[in-house]
DNA sequence: CCATATTTGTAATTTTACTACATTAGTGAC
DNA sequence: GTCACTAATGTAGTAAAATTACAAATATGG
């Protein structure tokens, strides 16, 4: 929705584009307030701001406020502030897991879709795919190798440093790698990447942009994630880079058509009669 | 707010009620509505509505449908429509994260506050974890322990069938078991649970209610997630099981003050200064 | 610099929410 | 059972807010 105006900004007339500007700068006031209200404050008649409404292309005043409202529900939907030792279970429930639906959120805005689409080309284009990760990292390669497995692909997570230096000495052109790190800033994987990139893998990183394996891979999926407030563990990285993942898989899946999804029927149906035998 | 309704539910009048329900019945309908549209479809007078909506605390019809708006964006911010062949990568972004959404969202209305006391409380008052998980579980076992472990708590995840059954029958009285599984009809994991519950361990299960696993364990967080449409693999259990024991471990973090708080800092310490060692 | 198109504002209209008051229905005492 | 009283609901009018029609102003090209 800001989003939306913001784009379209610049083709609006100069009136209309105060308003867009009073609108991006001030969202939440637009809820409470009134047609006559805005056009008082941004100093426009009130039809000028009707206009604007069905220049971002809501069909009035009415609709824009309550599609902005929803708008702003949802990325706004977050206990702002953190945890602290008076608070009960409700209150910690509510801000850890509001935390992480921002942080989801925020993934969902930031993510690059034509990014997306060139990584899918390079995944579906190789005969295998390695995925690397070190420390917190490493529990969400192991899950992404899982996912990519149950789709028939040959894939391998490594998540220590030697065998992932060992790892990347025998990719080729037929390898995709898949580099997860936070900071993009460990030594490990960055000999890994380069390493991969030199003997011809197609190197995706899964990163923090402006980092230095960022510069390395040529494929980047950069995933900026807020920087911690200090406390607790990394849970927002992790969930950032599942997503990330997740979004990835069922865009191959989506891709490799047939073959993906009859890959995972035969998981699938394996798993539930394995759990129908344990169950006699 | 339509958990608000549904309490005040019995105190309305009967004019009222006929209102409440039939807003419960068809929320979405409420936002493209009038007054004097709703008045008509119920059958009621437009007054009534009015007092309805200041019964239920909001100020009028006007903010009463703002604050629809704002919670049913937030509990429905899902694209509905499953992911399918003709998606470009936008429309996947939105649909796979947005599910994702939806479901932590779920998973933050529906865990029960007292409950994750009473396990915080065992949490805490034992000497050691052990957390048992197969398969997808596996993953969100090995992140908790690490999770766990950097609040100075001995722990340990096991993730395969003859081992879970070997830790299990090693457990006493000072032991925490915390059995992870979506189904909870794992012969291995509830042969598990049943063995620790007998040797005194604390078992705490993170599963769906009704299952076997609920049963047995004491101490139950029951995520009630909702059934996979069926399309690719159990994303969203995994999600909601990350972020029951996010919020396990932040609370147990909070209950151990500066002890936990401590270890905290020291095991980041650590992983900074490696990280610049390696920089090097 | 005039003609035309585009942008913006004024004022009236319509839609929508809200309020004051009247009517009806319900409840308990006798 | 009915009268008095209270609570609940509706009617009709009012105020507020959004929208539209149209006119004025501003910009643009020949």
């Amino acid at each position: 929705m800001l989003n939306r105006i913001k784009n379209i900004r610049q083709q609006l007339t100069s009136a209309e584009r105060r308003v867009a500007d009073w609108v991006i700068e001030n969202p939440n006031s637009v809820i409470n307030r009134t047609l006559a209200d805005i056009a008082s404050v941004v100093d426009v008649s009130e039809p000028t701001i009707v206009r604007f409404c069905r220049s971002i292309g809501t069909s009035g005043f009415r609709d824009f406020k309550t599609r902005l409202t929803q708008h702003l529900a949802v990325t706004e939907h977050v206990v702002h502030a953190d945890v602290s030792a008076e608070d009960d279970a409700e209150q910690i429930i509510a801000k850890v897991i509001g935390r992480s639906v921002k942080e989801l959120i925020g993934v969902q805005q930031r993510l690059n879709a034509s990014a997306v689409e060139k990584v899918v080309e390079a995944l579906i284009s190789v005969s295998r795919i390695d995925f690397y990760g070190i420390g917190a990292s490493g529990f969400v390669v192991a899950d992404a190798q899982n996912k990519f497995f149950r789709l028939g692909i040959p894939c391998n997570a490594y998540n220590d440093s030697p065998t992932i230096l060992q790892a990347a000495s025998i990719t080729n052109p037929e390898y995709a790698v898949v580099v997860v790190s936070k900071t993009g800033s460990s030594k490990t994987v960055i000999e890994a990447a380069q390493t991969a990139v030199a003997l011809g893998a197609k190197v995706i990183a899964i990163t923090s942009p402006g980092s230095a394996l960022a510069d390395i891979a040529p494929q980047n999926l950069l995933v900026d994630i807020n920087e911690d407030t200090g406390l607790y563990t990394p849970m927002s990285s992790r969930l950032a880079q599942l997503a990330v993942l997740d979004t990835l898989q069922v865009a191959v899946a989506l891709r490799m058509g047939d073959r993906g999804q009859h890959s995972l029927d035969k998981t699938k149906q394996i798993l539930s009669s394995t759990a129908k035998r344990q169950r006699r």
